[in-house]
DNA sequence: AATATTATTTCAAGTACTTGAATTTTTTTG
DNA sequence: CAAAAAAATTCAAGTACTTGAAATAATATT
């Protein structure tokens, strides 16, 4: 690799006169400065950023904890934080959650050692009795946490409006005169027990029954509880419509109702929230509530670039939702 | 962020007796010593890692030029790649071709002043007129392209034996005693230009003829080009099967023949690649060519962290292709 | 007790670059 | 043409740490 005492040399001049010159500094010639630059572009110089980030204590880097790469609506909102990130002329470091991490506080001193200006926080999924709290306090760096959150979370937060979401979805099938109405939870991610309290607090506002016997959670059951929702729906006096944690568990219920003879959506509607590209493929259509990942990944971005500039302000938390949007297609049944 | 100087001042002794303390050197007093990582531990220091890599001219960091993040196909990839990379005590960089960037050449001098080690390369899908052969040749540190590649690659390649996999496919349909097969082509990427080849290959083996009209190439069509698969199935004197570039080609296919009526697998037979998971909800579930992304991760890691290794060695890339699986589930009739 | 030996710690230089101060070179002025 | 002023360049220190050599302290030997 050339450095910057290669091109003096090559020049003739000291280094700070080719450092000057390059940042193109009017102290330096002219001629000088143009032959520098020149010298420069022919060896293809490339300064060292690891100099820059040891000098100004600022490496321009943004850690991530990350849960797993198949996921697209993950792989959205890291979409979003790339395009914020790349444009403000960070690069990022990621750290999987899922591949090869043991203990938790090896994530945490991983991103210190390499100095890590601010952390884009996705909490862990799959990591039993995780206990991050006390790493992110003393986490010495601006945090923005992501997509899941907890009771008293004290950090910022940018999420979807998913009690929200779940009540637009639940409003849409009251609206179409559907009255009996089941849930698939997924209680184990705070976004699961956030669409559950807005579809619950929907059904009380119109007056509405949650029958538990409808109500199924197949948080980390294998295939989205196909299984448990094959038996919900077998049982005499079934829903006639069915709000679903996710497309996934949406079209698990499909899969169910087909195999039952039950026709979507005469004899059972259904809406996903995601709308994961599916639709093109299965028919009916599904009804879902769209997210919009590479929003929350651009606001995450933005409040972690935001936090890293005002450092020495006093700390106040943001926590941001992003709204959701009702797609309708053809799985609700009309009126 | 504290540092080894401010230990130092707390236990009265120079910078150079903590630093050779915490790396337990056997020279400094064992009071010392342990009094010193003591005081480490409680101020909870971290040894600055950009000062490391400056002074090794080992940055211990990965580039990986990749496409997108919602491929779950190159995610499984980049599992792969983190399981390796993460054990041998390597950070990545991660620059996505899709997210903001308007000159390769930018991609690469972000790779070279960040100093990575050694570069994973997966060519650009969306960038019109793409042409990155000089930068990959001008670039001074090792690199492994993955999963795409091109005539004449002279750099280590890792990939899919999609020849073979293509191969796999078509015998399986003539050994079921179908004949009349087409294909649908994704001709814009070389996995898909080799799994045509395996596709005529075998065809010609068994004195088949190849069917220019049952062969349509979607590459690039929107919606894996359902309308043009739907116009060839609707043609008079359409094929027993089709052997289709991916499961989603072939979950299009399958759109299309409910659409009109056609039974899977009695009347069409259909082939998919890649098994992506949605044989739990799809009917039929779809026969398919399984590929192992995670081993060609773990492999492209492999080949790159070897030839870190021995970078002053001459060069010599390698080029492994991983094996495909049939996986047999019910979308290819029976005898 | 003086010297030799060993044990322990510190010094200084190097990593690649930036920056304000100091120095040198060039130009202007009396 | 010398002194002053201005312009151009270089010096030196700092960033956080490592490393072998040098210095110092402690212990052993005579």
């Amino acid at each position: 690799m050339v450095s910057l005492k290669d091109i003096a040399n090559v020049c003739n001049v000291s280094e700070s006169t080719v450092s000057k010159a390059l940042k193109g500094h009017p102290m330096i010639k002219l001629g000088t400065r143009k032959k520098i630059q020149e010298v420069a572009l022919k060896y293809n110089y490339q300064p060292n950023a690891l100099v820059e980030s040891m000098q100004t204590g600022r490496s321009k880097t943004i850690g991530i904890a990350y849960n797993n790469f198949y996921d697209s609506f993950a792989g959205g909102i890291l979409t979003g934080v790339f395009e914020k990130l790349c444009a403000a002329g960070y690069e990022t470091m990621i750290i999987c959650w899922d591949v090869l991490v043991s203990h938790e506080a090896q994530v945490f001193s991983r991103f210190s050692r390499r100095r890590v200006d601010g952390l884009l926080f996705f909490p862990p999924m799959k990591i039993p009795g995780s206990n991050y709290l006390k790493e992110l306090r003393d986490f010495h760096n601006p945090i923005v946490v992501i997509d899941q959150t907890w009771p008293g979370n004290e950090f910022n937060y940018v999420g979807s409006d998913n009690v929200r979401g779940a009540a637009l979805a639940t409003e849409h099938m009251i609206e179409r005169g559907i009255s009996d109405i089941g849930f698939i939870k997924y209680s184990v991610v705070s976004s699961g027990t956030e669409r559950w309290q807005g579809f619950v607090e929907t059904m009380q506002k119109h007056g509405l029954p949650v029958k538990d016997s409808w109500c199924v959670d197949v948080g980390k059951l294998p295939n989205y509880g196909y299984e448990l929702i094959l038996k919900m729906l077998s049982k005499p006096g079934r829903p006639e419509g069915l709000v679903c944690f996710n497309d996934n568990c949406a079209y698990q219920a499909m899969a169910a109702a087909n195999e039952l003879g039950i026709r979507i959506p005469e004899e059972l509607s259904l809406i996903g929230f995601g709308d994961i590209m599916l639709s093109t493929i299965m028919r009916p259509k599904l009804t879902t509530v769209k997210q919009f990942p590479e929003d929350i990944g651009r606001k995450a971005a933005d409040i972690l670039l935001e936090s890293i500039k005002k450092r020495d302000e006093p700390y106040v938390p943001q926590s941001i939702l992003m709204p959701e949007e009702l797609i309708c297609r053809d799985s609700v049944r009309r009126q």
